[in-house]
DNA sequence: AAAATGTACAACCGCAGCGAA
DNA sequence: TTTCGCTGCGGTTGTACATTT
């Protein structure tokens, strides 16, 4: 036996709203609110739709201060951070960005920004003569950040200078996704730090650096600096301290950490070798406020925090 | 001018997770 | 502890409009 259906099929409306659904639904939600129940809802009301239906057109469209459309440069660079770090979790990116719906940002990615980004790095690999990427590969590229188990054939896009990482399958793969992007490393430390100035979307001029960790090991950041173009260093010294699961504090980024902690991170936890989970949760001045969200994601250790080590070597992608 | 193709975006569907019973 | 129903999420589809052939 299937499940049963939410709502009477038969006898529910779908497609587009019309002005006057909008208005009845808008009307009852402004003076009585949801009522904690959507389902319940539509009938209350009048309406011929299902309950689902009511909720999405109520969070996409019709709830207060929604902005559509005009996406600016600054939630580009956000958007393409977030999905490079964290995957297609629309819902957790739409939550950076003030007024836009999660299914806004979906709809925008793919449709647009993309192939945008897409372009950009065209651009970048015929400015360096190597093979343009297919439509395809750039795909798989993104895909390969969400998953790590698989692999890439680098063969045609070695770089000038690959740093040899002596660390986790997960540092080598996303080392050979930036090959592949076109990108190349080259060395840099404090004495000599990198020409390019990563785009972070939370504090302007304070670079969204992901590492992936194991702390005491070799780090790797990587972001969209704000000409859009991908780029990623390794931190060979390792500067940043703490165990897999200790909260974010002050201590842990000492060197180079901005002042305002109001900012969202993750943060991996359980054991350096098989299973993880993340945290997802509040930095503030007292720590990592966390909460998990995601538990048991096998070897793959980004951890997002608005800071960046200016006293740590870096092999930089350029 | 009309058909074919592409684009943008609203809306739907199935599923997982969670809390209440 | 198990079951059930609701919610929220993300992949996908449907469709109106734009552009190209």
């Amino acid at each position: 036996m299937g499940r049963a259906p939410c709502c009477d099929k038969a006898n529910v409306k779908k497609g587009p709203w019309s002005p006057e659904e909008d208005a009845k639904l808008k009307a009852y939600i402004d003076q009585f609110g949801t009522g904690g129940n959507w389902i319940a809802l539509p009938q209350k009301i009048g309406l011929k739709r299902c309950g689902k239906s009511c909720r999405l057109r109520w969070l996409n469209y019709l709830r207060p201060n929604i902005k559509h459309g005009g996406f600016s440069e600054e939630e580009d660079n956000i958007i393409c951070s977030l999905y490079i770090s964290i995957g297609s979790r629309w819902s957790i990116i739409a939550a950076q960005l003030p007024g836009r719906t999660d299914n806004d940002i979906k709809n925008y990615w793919n449709t647009r920004l993309k192939k945008k980004l897409l372009g950009k790095q065209q651009q970048a690999l015929a400015a360096r003569r190597i093979p343009a990427l297919k439509k395809d590969d750039f795909d798989k590229n993104f895909n390969n950040i969400i998953h790590p188990s698989s692999s890439l054939n680098l063969n045609n896009y070695e770089a000038s200078y690959v740093p040899n990482l002596n660390t986790s399958t997960q540092d080598h793969q996303v080392r050979d996704l930036i090959l592949k992007m076109g990108g190349k490393f080259y060395y840099s430390d404090h004495h000599h730090p990198p020409s390019f100035q990563f785009n972070n979307p939370m504090e302007n001029q304070n670079p969204l650096v992901f590492q992936s960790s194991n702390f005491g090991e070799l780090n790797m950041e990587f972001g969209v600096s704000n000409d859009g173009i991908f780029h990623g260093s390794v931190d060979q010294n390792s500067s940043g301290g703490g165990e897999f699961g200790d909260p974010i504090m002050l201590e842990n980024f000492e060197n180079g950490l901005v002042e305002d902690f109001n900012n969202y991170g993750m943060m991996p936890s359980s054991s350096t070798s098989g299973e993880s989970s993340y945290s997802l949760g509040e930095i503030s001045s007292l720590g990592f406020n966390y909460s998990d969200f995601e538990a048991s994601q096998h070897q793959h250790h980004h951890v997002i925090a608005p800071a960046f080590a200016h006293h740590s070597s870096h092999y930089s992608l350029q």
